[in-house]
DNA sequence: AATGAATGAGACTTCATTCAT
DNA sequence: AATGAATGAAGTCTCATTCAT
């Protein structure tokens, strides 16, 4: 079963980092790709931090090391800029968690038990290796300035998991695709704000029982007769 | 079994409207404190639609029906306001929660599936009957402002919930307590999210099917051995 | 000839203090309309000095001696101010030229050349009275922030002399009524331009024996044959 | 009577055309020159479009095609560049109104009309061939940012000007030199300005006309007495 | 010599808070 | 006690100018 052997695999961890090394160079000479990065970083970390009222340009362009006319130059305006870091960051969630994922046969149970510890998994790694992008994306009502593209980018994400969450659910009984999603997916939200707020401190171990918990929530019953 | 038997108790419905009528007159006389559920009235809904940063002092003012010099006579500043408003939506969410709950022999599972099943409903009217409220208590960031009386709220809320869950989960084993105070409210709170953003429509009859869910979650399996 | 004697009357001149004196008082109380008038005539002198982009806000608002938050109370942005000063001073000006004007014979040679000499001497009285608003108005390209009302505005101006225009040179041969209103009002800018750049000096003798000039410009002459 | 006999003299129509093409050159190598040309080409067009202020240094060197600090080599700053631009301006109008008129006897009221309309001519010429010039030339409120050596080339076009006035109307009655001078440069400003504004459309018969009209204006009539 | 990315001063505008009425 | 006009600090954004490449 590979699904679940990817402890080797550093998943969501380095997605940044590739990011970051992987800015396009010509010949040693770092491109605007870099800048651009390093204002998103700065950006990502001050909306998650205050939110998107609460920063103010100039700070991330001094975060960023930058002076506030140089950011932009790399971006039309703030709204413009929150757009960019939403959709990088939800670009890198779903990277970690669904890059690689084979096609699986979820209508058996175990299979579709070890996929869903896999996700759990990735989910938990994203969290830690980039809380500023996952306090960010879960944030209340981004909806005030999303734009189109931006909205797409959402539905990427959330597509597959969809599509997923229908097959393993095939016949069951219970509540429907979309809420099993959003139960689950708030589960985990709300596990990772606790943590937070210092209402609990995770480790390894509990996090994998918390997943094996909400499997219980969606673990396919047979509908009655 | 009269936990559940609360079918004709209209909570938290009504929460809003007893604060609101219940402002203390003295013959008829209207009180101060009658202006100030106004404006906290006014405040909560321009947070839980902006947020803290994104709505402005006169804005409340206007939507309270008050000058704005008038609301500064009943809170200090923007801040104590927000906190204000916060402890009040808090309260009410206590009460609509844990109001009127016997103290139940929850070691006993088939009863504590009951105060949970009630529990859940509790929620849902809740967030049904004061969606701004709810929404407002579930942004992230109130740290950023909270006061320590706001804080201690937070805990009022949270202990007694705390001393629910450690009871039913005696001797059960799978996560701690808090890991699983944190999933079931954060499942609940993605829930009714998704509901907001329109990734679905809740009926009671699905709201209690991802209540039954949820209580698989935590459906206490003794331990091992 | 009544229309030449109107030595008694100052046109033009009090336009504006009637303005200000007339701002609606109730019981000594100065009321909104007063600082209004304070921030217009502030902007005016601005504007005419330095034109729409090289005038500040702020500028503005000290000039008029009021924070620059309250400007904003009075007018939505800049370029709304802009419009209200060019309106206003296109109405001062056109109540200068245009206030009491009997209905004429125009026809008439010697009853259309008082009515000129009447026209030129209010345009003198304006210029001088209120260079701010002779010079604002006469600057190039408003076009590029004027809206419709206030474009409205100059046509209310414009009409009238247009239709003078047109009864004058009934069957006069020559330029048609557009090229001579262009001419002679052009001949009137450049000579208040001329005398505010330092070029000349004028007197009302001067003034007149301008007008005189230009009234040979169009004089009708009956069309040949 | 060569003065009149220029009909096919294109002059005006080619100042711009001559400096553009005489950019000095040795052998095919553009010199420097020809940047500096066409900087100063964009500058007026956009300085004539949007004014000093409402034009921005970097839209004139993308204009111009070459990068920001290539113009700075150019010219020292903005205030430099504007007024380099004023001074190639009005020395093109210089030449196309004074260049190769001859010496006339402005006393014989025939040979002065001629050389009036002739003059008349020449500036329409101007204007139909340099709107952007003509334009920016009559803009209000070079003043605030006009230098000396700006200010001294105006006066070598007024002073020829001045001069023939002097002798045309020498002995005749009516407004002195300078009001008569004022007069006509405004009355032919006023004209393009209708013309641009779309208040009229000017043909060559009507440009004339407007010509005679004007000449009426300063036909010397010989004082009285 | 040419470039254009970088910058910070300064422009426009908002808003939390005060205070005279 | 209630008001809302007034304010200036602070936020968003632009642009004249510089300087490393």
């Amino acid at each position: 079963m590979t699904v679940i052997d990817t402890g080797s695999i550093n998943y969501g961890m380095n997605v940044r980092s590739v990011n970051k090394s992987a800015a396009k160079r010509r010949r040693g000479r770092p491109l605007v790709d870099d800048k651009r990065r390093i204002i998103l970083d700065a950006a990502l970390e001050a909306f998650a931090a205050r939110g998107y009222h609460g920063t103010a340009v100039p700070e991330v362009a001094e975060a960023a090391g930058v002076g506030t006319g140089t950011l932009y130059r790399y971006f039309a305006n703030k709204e413009a800029l929150v757009n960019e870091v939403y959709r990088d960051a939800k670009q890198r969630l779903r990277t970690a968690l669904l890059a690689g994922a084979p096609e699986l046969d979820l209508s058996r149970t175990e299979i579709a038990e070890a996929w869903f510890a896999e996700l759990w998994r990735r989910l938990g790694a994203f969290a830690k290796a980039e809380p500023d992008a996952f306090r960010f994306l879960e944030m209340q009502d981004h909806v005030e300035y999303l734009d189109a593209a931006s909205r797409e980018v959402e539905l990427s994400v959330l597509a597959p998991l969809w599509m997923a969450g229908k097959r393993l659910r095939e016949r069951a009984e219970g509540p429907t695709v979309d809420v099993v999603i959003a139960l689950l997916w708030g589960a985990f939200v709300g596990l990772i704000k606790a943590q937070r707020l210092g209402y609990l401190r995770l480790d390894d171990k509990q996090l994998e029982q918390a997943g094996a918990a909400c499997w219980r929530m969606i673990a396919p019953r047979p509908k009655k007769g």
